[in-house]
DNA sequence: TGAAATGTTGGGGCG
DNA sequence: ACGCCCCAACATTTC
């Protein structure tokens, strides 16, 4: 007779889970348990849009592992203790679990195994990437800081190392807990009871934009790689088309795992006979890993710029006022405005307004990109520390294999080379609604009547005037040291 | 996964 | 026919 523990955290799913299958081999009995720990909240930092994602993942997730006969356990408070009383309870003989790799995590974790180990066999395993941040480095030892090189040397190692893509299988079932042991149990909460979801209208505003669990990230991986996969060079710079793969909230949670993403992609292929278009969505995922692996050896660039002349970069000062209407979208440059919208409506923001939002936070406003990421934690619901703050710092001009920050985006051309008819900034700001496709994204340019009759901002600041401050402030810094 | 400034080229109008 | 200028159109450089 054994017992085996499964403790989930960013790994909601049945198909290749590595902890849940060798639980569901090795042991006669399996208890699958979620643990709501107010220290790991802090910890990895999980914003409120993530919460309710959360919160739906969680039922999901629930429903899945009761069509295999099991269910979810819901435990609260300190992980450690509440893993060890449970064990203790069960007379747990093994614990399981798939790893996270987030700096703050990893040292947390590392000491819940040590104590564990002492009262039962623990076993962890790599659901979360394709590879260890420990591999895939340069041949001198030390990491990659550009991704280019990181992409070739990782697609070389696809396609002579298939087992990177095995999958693990879904378990046919999973032995319950008998009667007796199920009597053990104490202080078990339902996912109702965890309260991730608050009391306030624009969760379920946020959440009818979307569809949760494994079930759905499957189909939408297969809806994604059916069609818009075959335009996806271009399609994915169209905010106002579903071009991009909507993965990324799915991808955080674990209800799929990068490894399924890529096997399904290649389909048996090698990462080297893709299509340009199915290519670029492959380094999609494998920009995913190199973030991951940046932040486990970097890992104070999760707030701090990798490029050490920024930390002495002069940022604006007093930007509360320019910080709120960034954050409400009420910048009065529509393109911003709408990504900001979006994010906030829905939980998500199309890649290239991220980038667009970015650099007019950073550079027009002069705001430091950590506001940004913060901002963009507690609102996206796809929020990933390593991704955010590599995507931040990329924006920044601070990061590894970053945009250099004289790379200044002008939203003006930045809307008119993907948003050509105004439809996404209509969508998002529906006081332009009316404007011409000509004054859409710089609707400050109207004839003075039409645009008295507009209710929408003034900008904030001259994007010609601000683009020659940010290059100004960014000459200060140029000479001193990178590293 | 920029944009703006500056440089170069070549066709066409025109004296 | 020729030189000159203008100015797109494209290329290169700079931030």
């Amino acid at each position: 007779m054994s017992t085996g523990i499964v403790w989930f955290r960013q790994d909601l799913r049945l198909t290749d889970n590595p902890a849940l299958q060798k639980a569901c081999d090795e042991c006669t009995t399996v208890v699958c348990v979620f643990i709501d720990d107010p220290l790991e909240q802090t910890l990895s930092q999980l914003g409120e849009a993530s919460r309710v994602w959360l919160h739906h993942s969680l039922k999901a997730f629930d429903k899945s592992l009761r069509s295999k006969g099991s269910s979810l356990v819901c435990l609260t408070g300190d992980s450690r203790h509440a893993l060890e009383r449970l064990a203790t309870e069960l007379s747990a003989t093994h614990i399981y679990w798939n790893r996270c790799y987030d700096p703050v995590t990893i040292e947390r974790d590392k000491g819940i195994k040590t104590a564990l180990k002492e009262i039962t066999k623990v076993e962890t395993f790599n659901a979360m990437l394709v590879f260890e941040p420990w591999e895939n480095l340069k041949g001198d030892g030390t990491p990659y800081r550009v991704f280019t090189p990181f992409w070739k040397a990782a697609a070389k190692v696809l396609d002579s190392n298939v087992e990177l893509l095995q999958l693990a299988a879904a378990p046919a079932t999973i032995p319950p807990l008998n009667a007796g042991q199920l009597k053990k149990l104490s202080d078990v909460k339902t996912i109702d009871e965890l309260g991730f979801v608050p009391d306030k209208p624009w969760a379920d505003q946020m959440m009818s934009h979307w569809e949760v669990g494994e079930m759905s990230a499957i189909s939408t991986l297969s809806h994604f790689l059916e069609e818009p996969v075959h335009d996806y060079a271009q399609g994915r710079n169209i905010p106002a088309q579903s071009g991009t793969s909507k993965l990324s909230a799915h991808l955080h949670f674990g209800e799929i795992s990068p490894r399924y993403v890529l096997a399904t992609l290649f389909e048996g292929k090698s990462a080297t006979s893709l299509t340009d278009d199915q290519e670029t969505f492959a380094k999609e995922i494998v920009w995913r890993e190199f973030a991951y692996c940046l932040i486990f050896h970097f890992p104070h660039t999760i707030d701090q710029p990798l490029d050490k002349r920024f930390a002495k970069f002069e940022w604006a000062k007093e930007t509360k006022e320019h910080e709120r209407r960034w954050q409400l979208g009420q910048t009065g440059v529509p393109i911003v405005d709408a990504g900001m919208r979006e994010l906030y409506a829905t939980g998500w923001m199309h890649n290239r307004v991220r980038m667009v939002v970015a650099s007019y936070l950073i550079k027009n406003l002069l705001v430091p990109w950590q506001v940004g990421e913060r901002w963009f934690r507690n609102t996206l619901v796809d929020a990933d520390l390593a991704s955010n703050a590599m995507g931040w710092q990329w924006s920044a001009g601070s990061g590894a294999d970053a945009a250099p920050f004289f790379r200044v985006f002008n939203p003006v051309l930045q809307g008119e080379k993907f948003d050509k008819s105004g439809a996404y900034v209509r969508r998002w700001v529906p006081e332009l609604s009316n404007v011409d496709k000509k004054f859409v994204h710089q609707p400050w340019a109207l004839p003075e009547a039409q645009r008295k009759l507009l209710d929408y901002p003034e900008p904030l600041v001259d994007l010609k005037t601000s683009r020659v401050r940010a290059l100004d402030t960014f000459q200060k810094i140029k000479g001193t040291k990178k590293v």
